[in-house]
DNA sequence: CCTTGTTTTGATATAAAATATCACCATGGC
DNA sequence: GCCATGGTGATATTTTATATCAAAACAAGG
């Protein structure tokens, strides 16, 4: 998912690309990997960015509500926003040390989607699916 | 997963199984569903314990570190904890209102674990499966 | 263009949540 | 019992998140 078609899902939902948030679109696209609100926020100011903390806040937020990330927690108090790409993502999380390592395999079944949406009345969007375990360095510790 | 053989559990992995942890382990199989630390605590509380608000933090980070219960983030800021009953919990998440249903089927192929485990070194223990969507009410508002 | 109503922004203030500290208590091995 | 280790809970502190609000940016209509 790019910059243009993040900003298209911003208008569709009604809510305008301005400049700020299409700073944060960009800095968001740029870091790879999870990070919190206020490590984009650095980062953005490392870069030059006049872009206030609050917006960035907010983009994040306003980007959750239409599935271009998700906020999951990873342990440190703040949230961790990942990038859905295509509408999922998927990762291997350390249950001692946080680590976390994505990886693109999907397991998760159209037909299980489709149930569940008229089960529930929902309309479905993506998904996250996180997987425990214990990573080589917090096996031998 | 019963109180017994999260006990068990605390012993296998070297922590003593003590009268305050097995309350906050009682209490959280009774209180059904997702809830934060200061949820659990009050609820606690109000059934007369006497155990303090930071064993249950301790307690609840202790058992997301064997395994028992893992935090999500559902957009309230402080971390949700679910039950990972037999390893896993599946649920699908409202990206407006953050309401959530919680649903058996898993999908979640066992040879993929396996792959996964080997190419990334990795000791597997669960997962949780997040599908994200608009549940009825949000999608009429 | 200007005017006007609405949305967005960002500084600041506030609240909420998580963590660190530390003296005391409980437990288990000696 | 005595010591070493681990666990507890009150409190203080730090970190994250949210609320507030005046100013700025913007869209629409005249
Ligand atoms: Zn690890
Ligand atoms: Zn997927
Ligand atoms: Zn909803
Ligand atoms: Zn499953």
């Amino acid at each position: 998912m790019n910059k243009i078609q993040i900003e298209n899902k911003l208008s569709q939902y009604g809510h305008r690309p301005t400049a700020a948030r299409l700073e944060v679109v960009e800095a968001l696209l740029n870091f790879h990997g999870h990070m919190t609100a206020d490590d984009l926020y650095e980062h953005m100011q490392s870069t030059g960015s006049s872009v206030g903390r609050m917006t960035v806040f907010r983009t994040l937020d306003l980007l959750a509500e239409i599935g271009v990330v998700r906020p999951t927690y990873q342990g440190s108090g703040a949230a961790h926003f990942v990038l859905l790409e295509d509408g999922h993502h998927h990762h291997l999380v350390c249950m001692r040390c946080a680590q976390t390592v994505e990886f693109a395999e999907c397991s998760f079944a159209e037909d299980l989607s489709q149930q569940l949406a008229e089960k529930h009345g929902f309309k479905i969007e993506g998904h996250l699916l996180e997987i425990y375990g214990v990573c080589k360095k917090c096996q031998a510790g």
